[in-house]
DNA sequence: GGTGTCTAATTGTGATCACAAAGCGCTTAA
DNA sequence: TTAAGCGCTTTGTGATCACAATTAGACACC
């Protein structure tokens, strides 16, 4: 395991444990750990350069969460897998949080906020063109959350960050899977022109279009694939 | 302080911390903890004849859920206070979740399950009656997770928890204030009926009743009483 | 070669110590 | 009487050690 830096640029004072639930959060929320993956504090504390200790405190939280999870037999540390019953459940709660997010943040959308989803946008689309599944995730994760942060609505979007960290890791092996020339035309572009009209209902729509796609594609392949599933199979 | 047992009833084989956890759930669900009570490891500690250590992990989750926070400027542990403003996010969650787990729940209620709803409305029936506000809130929590449980849908159940976690402390408030005579009637007979004949959609419609005239009672408290309310929630 | 057993390493958990920062209480001066 | 100064205490944070449980790997045996 390399010992990466913990980006200590983006946040010096901020402690230790919150530096490595953010880095750990990333990882996560960019599909960057497999699901089952097995992890272990004292691996984590290693890979980041620092004790045990505050990878207890980071690792707690992420597991409240359900990020991570701690397996009952075991009483060891993975990163869980997404059942078809837990991606319903996944599902009907984005699709309450994430568009009615949506329709609050469209009244309050600066300029600067519309410049960024363009940005994104753009970005992402770069992305899907070169095939980068992970430039593409993160750009479709800082187009959403620059749409939720407006919102104002500090509840509900820590809510839609922690679907979207239980969604990552497996959104990224359907994505790795199909490839980004298979993926949905996304609502973007609608959700654009709602903020620049300001037209709540207009947002709430396509954000749920968008969403609700997005995640119909990870149910087929749930069903459609062998996704590793945990049955009495015993390879890790 | 009063050192307390910890419950070990329940569960002796639970680590410390799982156990700490439980106990300062219970706590908060009840509203025992009153909103901007501070709190502190070692105190938490002390009180459950534990270290420090395990308390930290507990708490380290119930901030996760945003049970408990950490002033930003202190550092120092407390409960949060709800203003209107994330009081109205809760309010819309609970309407989102919570009548849809009612409606899961209608077709696979067994009939112990509908007898516990039963004993339940009774205890809270009594406690309404003799005025003991920490009856009612637990027979009130144990009716609607009795529910939710049944719904088979942990994801759901666990937002539900998080969701009666952060309200627990500021509903004790207001129940003291308005005393049990003037809550308003809710709709457990209604509800109990709905899951007698099966029918989804009555028990969403009861359960979101329920919901939506118990959160307006809290959200009529905080305009009308002037309750503990911190000058002004902006950042910065 | 396959199978069981035993040892050594790894895991999460809990306790204890050290430390900087912030709060608290007392004192003191205007 | 009030407000500022100062030392002690308490706070969260991080590191380190100890321990039981589990795992993985090597070894011996059939």
């Amino acid at each position: 395991m390399k010992v990466v830096s913990l980006k200590p640029a983006t946040n010096d004072n901020a402690s230790a444990h919150a530096q490595v639930y953010e880095a750990l959060s990333e990882d996560l929320i960019q599909g960057q750990i497999p699901p089952l993956k097995p992890l272990s504090l004292r691996g984590i504390a290693q890979r980041y350069g620092v004790s045990p200790m505050p990878v207890r405190e980071a690792v707690r939280r992420l597991i409240a969460e359900k990020a991570l999870e701690l397996q009952a037999e075991n009483k060891r540390l993975r990163v869980p897998h997404l059942t078809e019953h837990r991606l319903k459940q996944l599902t009907m709660a984005r699709c309450w949080v994430e568009p009615e997010l949506a329709a609050m943040a469209a009244p309050r959308m600066a300029r600067d906020d519309i410049k960024r989803l363009r940005d994104d946008d753009a970005t992402l689309m770069r992305a899907l063109k070169s095939g980068d599944v992970s430039a593409y995730m993160q750009a479709n994760h800082d187009f959403h959350f620059t749409i939720y942060r407006a919102a104002d609505a500090d509840l509900l979007c820590g809510m839609a960050r922690s679907l979207w960290l239980q969604s990552g890791p497996f959104m990224r092996v359907v994505f790795g899977r199909l490839g980004t020339v298979q993926l949905p035309k996304d609502h973007h572009q609608d959700m654009i022109a709602a903020f620049e009209a300001g037209n709540a209902d207009a947002a709430r729509a396509s954000m749920a279009e968008d969403i609700g796609e997005g995640m119909n594609l990870m149910l087929d392949a749930i069903g459609d694939h062998d996704l590793p599933q945990p049955k009495r199979r015993g390879r890790g």
